[in-house]
DNA sequence: CCAAAAGTGTTTATGATACACCCATGT
DNA sequence: ACATGGGTGTATCATAAACACTTTTGG
């Protein structure tokens, strides 16, 4: 194979994903909202929103690389443990045109904690969370990517367990749909959203229940990681 | 954003999809078969085969690489016009542990024409069709994204038109219950395929026949891109 | 008239949708 | 006792699956 060194930068880029309004167990007055967390913009691109990304070292993985993004990429603070699903790959011809730049692009799957993480206290910050379905200006690519992120999201929360990423470890049903209502940015019936929830096989039943709600208390249910990737080893998608 | 000059090679690499015994108008006597184009490895893959591939250029867009590496990568012999869907970035950190290699994988589907296009005469191919079921041995992590390819290609034949591609303008519906079937790597059932097929409303009924059979011919139907993208616009996909 | 594939309908089962009320709990 | 959201069942409709015979044409 014929090789060139032509100087190629490659930046590996987030997506992260986070639904705001469920972490508490307390119930949200308004539907979920689906997220997407933006840092500001330097240098050519100071004054937009960008998202967060780093530049790839020669002796790490794309995978190290997203995560190091999301750890410390351009004034990102510490978002760790999350989940990574590759999303494509962008040219990016037009933005610097001195230097080519390649941008592999990931989604990550943020549960978000009571007190957000990646908010960092100082007055201007470096990262915040947005509205994933009306972001505001962003630079270069990063408008289709975002883009491309929730169509992905919306095909693979119903059919793969990604939802389940954007959830704490123990959730209620309402919780669970409120994901799927984010996600697919539109409401779902909560009967029959329970009945296929149920009928996938994949919630186990917990005995807690929610916490210091001023009306019953919702039970918690928790993913079965092992019943699903059996599901899946056997070719069946889940459809939820 | 930081910039390093690591030395990264980005590489493009096809996989390059067709179906196998539909192309004539005749009727195969056995089902059709998915098939991938590989090239022989040359250098440090010598003895194995690969999937043709180019080094990314810094003046070229991802995509005008993997149509380079379909015309001139490694011995392939002009594959041309034919539809190209990217696949996924790979890191193969392992294979050569020197230099490090970054491979974008995209999916072209090709029509295979009466006289296989890609299959030079000479005694030894540069490139071949093979099964893509049963590849023999694969370079590096080839392997690996022909299974991924062949993965999108059965989520993408039934709700995306990409079944289309892989045929000629005008095909009978026999001929396209082939390709999902090469797709799928399962039968499916010819009354209930072609109820769905026509209830789509994105084929077009022609005059014309199949010709040089012995028996009945079978209408040819043509594909109607328009009327597919009006439904994929309002945000239908369609299910076969 | 025979071979070979094209073409067609109906029945059945399963899953999706739509919809409204009672229950449990905290204040 | 009341307000708030949790939790449930059924009737209906639409779609998917299973299934076998008749039609057309060339040789």
């Amino acid at each position: 194979m014929a090789r060139r060194d032509d100087a190629i930068t490659v930046e590996v880029h987030c997506v992260a994903l986070s639904v705001d309004g469920i972490a508490r167990a307390s119930r949200p007055a308004r539907p979920a909202r689906l997220d997407v967390l933006l840092a500001r913009g330097t240098g050519a691109h100071a004054g937009k929103w960008t998202l967060p990304g780093v530049a790839l070292r020669a002796d790490e993985s794309l995978e190290d690389a997203a995560r190091r993004a999301l750890r410390q990429g351009d004034g990102v603070v510490g978002l760790e443990g999350v989940v990574l699903e590759q999303l494509a790959t962008f040219s990016e011809v037009d933005s610097h045109a001195a230097s080519r730049v390649l941008t592999v692009a990931w989604i990550a799957l943020a549960r978000r904690e009571p007190n957000a993480p990646a908010d960092d206290a100082s007055p201007v910050r470096a990262t915040a969370w947005h509205a994933a379905t009306k972001p505001p200006t962003l630079s270069g690519d990063a408008a289709r990517i975002v883009a491309a992120a929730r169509e992905r999201l919306a095909d693979d929360v119903r059919r793969r367990a990604t939802g389940f990423e954007l959830l704490p470890a123990r959730f209620t049903l309402w919780q669970l749909q409120q994901v799927h209502q984010a996600a697919l940015a539109r409401a779902v019936d909560k009967r029959n959203f329970r009945k296929r929830a149920l009928a996938a096989g994949v919630l186990d039943e917990t005995d807690a229940r929610e916490e210091g709600v001023a009306h019953r208390a919702a039970r918690l249910y928790a993913f079965n990681r092992k019943r699903y990737e059996k599901l899946r080893a056997r070719g069946i998608d889940l459809d939820l």
